[in-house]
DNA sequence: GATTTTCGTATTGTCGGACAACCGGAATTT
DNA sequence: AAATTCCGGTTGTCCGACAATACGAAAATC
């Protein structure tokens, strides 16, 4: 019997409402940074209730399509790297990803990102690397949180300094989640400024090189570096982040 | 005047609602799998209304973190790197990235993946790649479909092979991209399956010797001919995905 | 005339109640 | 025992209402 009727889905009139206006920003009608109509208006246009309209606008609002502007009025915004970076690795958290497995993806992936930079990053993003290693070495021995952040704050000029949101996103979700656990161990290992401050010097060196190899040689060995302060500091890398 | 009082934060109920789930789901009080009270009870719980209530249901929908089950309940659920990684590219798609910025990460990211599988994929794991190419070889030259399909699931069970879901995530949110500008490619470029195929028995090889090095350049050829093929195909790869 | 104050209005956040549609399971029939 | 019917619980949607807030314009002040 082909003759079946379908299964006849039927989708709740909040979801047609996200896709709607979800639809509408993707295809470029509903411009970035454009406001959203009040609830009311997008009642008359739906033809549905505002409680309605309200739940699909908490889709939107959670996606991250949508942000609240003055006078509480909606806009659109398109998400950029931070926001997925966010997302992804609050999710990571939920997920209970390990500290290994954060590690093992840095160690994969950084090196490659360094041998990018050697080829891509501008004087300016070079010029911006030298000021937060300047201001980690002005930071004192015992000051972690300032180490933490250099160290942290590096990673990030690299992955911005790359030129590709793609590859942005991904590295941000990283570095949001090694921040954390970067925290336990430079605390727990008393050279770490002093490495962490040495390898970023061959670092820069190999980016203002242009050499790839060289700086990819380095990062493997920073990460690694890092890695092994876990032992160090007595932290299991099998434990939750 | 320091004495100022600070902006008094006022966060709407809705919101309340939702980071009290949110964090008795993170916290393991609400474990996977458990089923949600029912809206009814909630507003109980909460002391509000159903339509409060409802709103930060759709937000935890939203994120993720509950879906629905038999009898519309819902219940509790962790995302997963399948969610993370279609989340994070729909964002990407959002924000209209470029060919470019895909490839670049790919050619940056998979060839380390590939040496990383090397040491860690399981006999399972190659047998189930030998299958993947199989079926690649046995689809017609003409179909497509097979081939993109082929060259994207070769993928796909490299990343699972790692045992990393982090690098999971990462890397099927790059395979959910390339499935769709594979597409534009392979119909245009006439020997692209037999390419394809070539390389992944290459990429095979190696994981069975334990061979990271000629993983990790088999690898970098394979996407770099994929790349190439966007010049065959007169494909512009500042175009927007 | 420029600045401050006041005030009205639009919009959001929340409420309470209401009803149809739907699902699952119990009660009933076959 | 199997199929059918029925019923209560739950969701999806609607309506109407109100307080709180933020904005802009009108009024008052200097």
């Amino acid at each position: 019997m082909t003759n079946a009727f379908k299964p006849l889905e039927r989708e709740p009139a909040y979801l047609k409402v996200f896709k709607a206006i979800e639809a509408r920003i993707t295809d470029g009608s509903l411009k970035d940074g454009a406001f959203l109509p009040t609830e009311g208006e997008l009642c008359d246009q739906f033809g549905v209730t505002r409680s309605t309209v309200r739940e699909g606008l908490r889709l939107l609002e959670q996606t991250g399509l949508i942000v609240r502007g003055p006078a509480k009025k909606f806009y659109i915004r398109r998400p950029d790297s931070a926001d997925i970076a966010a997302a992804a690795s609050k999710s990571f958290a939920l997920g209970g990803v390990t500290f290994r497995e954060v590690w093992d993806t840095l160690a994969s992936f950084y090196p490659a990102a360094a041998k990018l930079a050697a080829t891509r990053l501008s004087d300016d993003d070079i010029a911006q690397l030298k000021a937060v290693r300047a201001a980690l070495e002005a930071a004192g021995a015992k000051d972690h949180e300032a180490t933490v952040a250099g160290a942290v704050e590096f990673f990030q000029h690299i992955a911005r300094g790359l030129d590709n949101r793609v590859m942005l996103a991904l590295l941000q979700s990283l570095n949001l989640m090694i921040g954390e656990s970067l925290r336990h161990v430079i605390a727990g290992a008393p050279q770490a400024k002093d490495r962490i401050s040495s390898a970023q010097e061959k670092l820069i060196e190999a980016f203002e090189a242009g050499d790839e190899v060289r700086a990819g040689e380095w990062m493997a060995k920073h990460i690694d570096d890092l890695k092994r302060g876990y032992d160090v500091a007595g932290v299991d890398l099998n434990e939750k982040i």
